[in-house]
DNA sequence: TTCTGTAATGAACATAACGTTCATGAGCCA
DNA sequence: TGGCTCATGAACGTTATGTTCATTACAGAA
C-alpha cells in the first residue's frame, strides 16, 4: 500500500483538528465554535480543514466514535448470548456511568444550549440498538399493539431526556440510581405492551 | 390611549411577517427559511422587522400561541376541579387530534429537520403544565422516589417523542390510537413511581 | 541522490445571512 | 398648516461560510 505516509499525515491532520474542536467545545460550547476558532487553535488553514471534513458537523460525528464504539460492543455482546437473552438497559448503565466521567463534555454536548444534532445522532444509534434488540419480541407474537419502531423510538427518548435531565441539573444523583429511575419509568410500560417480562 | 393608531400599524405589520414565515415554514421548512425571506414575501424592509422582533426565532416565538393557550385553558380547567382530579392525559389527546389536522405544519415544525428551537419550547411549555399536574401527588406523599421534576421532564419528552415518530411516519394510527399507545406507555411506570394509581 | 507525481496546504476570494444606521415619509393632533 | 412621533427601507459593516488555485512537502522510483 503506498498511501500509508498519507495515512500518517492524514491521522496527524484530523487528530489536531479533532483535539481542537473538543477543547473548543468545553470551553465555548459546541454551537458557538466556529471553523476558524478551530484552524485557530489548530495552527491549519481553511482548505486544509476542508479537504478532509464537509463541515463541523461532519468532523464531530466522525469523532463521535465512543458511543458508537459502545454500542457496537453492546451489540455483539448481544448477539453472544443465546438469543438476545441479554438486556439492552445494562447499557443504560454503562451510558449514565459514562457521562459522569465525562460530565464536562457530556454537559457542553448535551445541555441546555446545545446540539440537535447531536440528540440526533444519539438517538439514532441508541434506537437502533434498542429496536435490534426487541426484534425477538415481535417475531414472537406476531401482532404486537405497539409496533417495535415506537419502542425504539420512545425508549431512546426517555433515556435521553433522563440524561439531558440530569446533566443539566448538574449530577445531584447517582448513575445507579438515575438507572434505576430509567427502569422504573420504562419497563413497566414496556413489559406491558410487550405482553411479557424483560430480563433484568 | 393615543397609541390605538400605532398599534393597528404595529398588528398590520406583525400580521403581515408572521404569515409569510408560516408560508414560508410549509414551503422550506422553519430552518431554512431566511429573514430575507420574510421581508421580500411580507414586502417590507429589513429595519422593519427589527424593529418588531429580535430575530427568526422572536418572530416564529411570538405566534407560538395556539399550543400556549391550549394549556393554559387545560391548566384553569385543571383548577375548576377539585384539586387536580382532572388529568393531563386528556391533553394529550388533543394535542394528538390538533397535530392531525394541522399536520402540514406540524411536520415542517417538528419533523426530522426541524428546529431544536421548536421542541424546546413545547418541551418546556408541556413539561410546566405536567408539573403543575402532579405537585398534589408530591405533596401526599412527601419523599417521592421521583422528583415532579424528572417526572415531568421525562412525560414530556416521551409524548414529543411519539409525536415526531408519528408525524415523521405519515401519520400511520389514529390520533386515538397514538394516545392509547403514550398511555399505555407511560402510565404504568408513572403510577409504579407515584405509588397510585392516576385518574383516567 | 535526484527526479516526479500525488496530495496536503493556506492565502485570497466569492457568497450569504445577519443586524444596524440614518435619512425619509406617513399619519395624527393641535 | 405646522410639528411631532414612529414606522420604514436603502445602504452599510460584520461575521462565518465554503471554494479556488498556486505552492509546498513528501515518499517512492531511477
Amino acid at each position: 500500500m503506498e498511501n500509508r505516509k498519507e495515512d500518517r499525515r492524514v491521522g496527524r491532520t484530523r487528530m489536531l483538528l479533532h483535539e481542537a474542536l473538543m477543547a473548543l467545545i468545553l470551553e465555548k460550547g459546541y454551537e458557538s465554535v466556529t471553523v476558524q476558532d478551530i484552524l485557530d487553535r489548530a495552527n491549519l488553514g481553511r482548505s486544509t480543514f476542508y479537504s478532509h471534513y464537509r463541515d463541523k458537523d461532519d468532523l464531530f460525528l466522525n469523532g463521535f466514535d465512543h458511543l458508537q464504539t459502545m454500542l457496537e460492543m453492546q451489540r455483539s455482546q448481544m448477539a453472544d448470548k443465546t438469543g438476545g437473552e441479554s438486556s439492552e438497559f445494562n447499557l443504560s448503565l454503562e451510558l449514565f456511568r459514562h457521562a459522569q466521567q465525562n460530565h464536562r463534555l457530556y454537559k457542553a454536548l448535551v445541555g441546555k444550549h446545545s446540539g440537535h444534532m447531536v440528540m440526533t445522532h444519539a438517538h439514532t444509534l441508541l434506537s437502533d440498538v434498542v429496536r435490534k434488540y426487541l426484534e425477538p419480541y415481535s417475531k414472537d407474537k406476531k401482532k404486537l399493539v405497539v409496533s417495535p419502531e415506537i419502542l425504539a423510538h420512545w425508549l431512546a427518548s426517555s433515556f435521553l431526556s433522563l440524561l439531558t435531565w440530569w446533566l443539566d441539573n448538574n449530577l445531584p444523583h447517582t448513575a445507579e440510581k438515575m438507572d434505576e429511575i430509567f427502569r422504573q419509568l420504562t419497563m413497566p410500560g414496556l413489559e406491558a405492551v410487550i405482553g411479557t417480562s424483560l430480563p433484568v
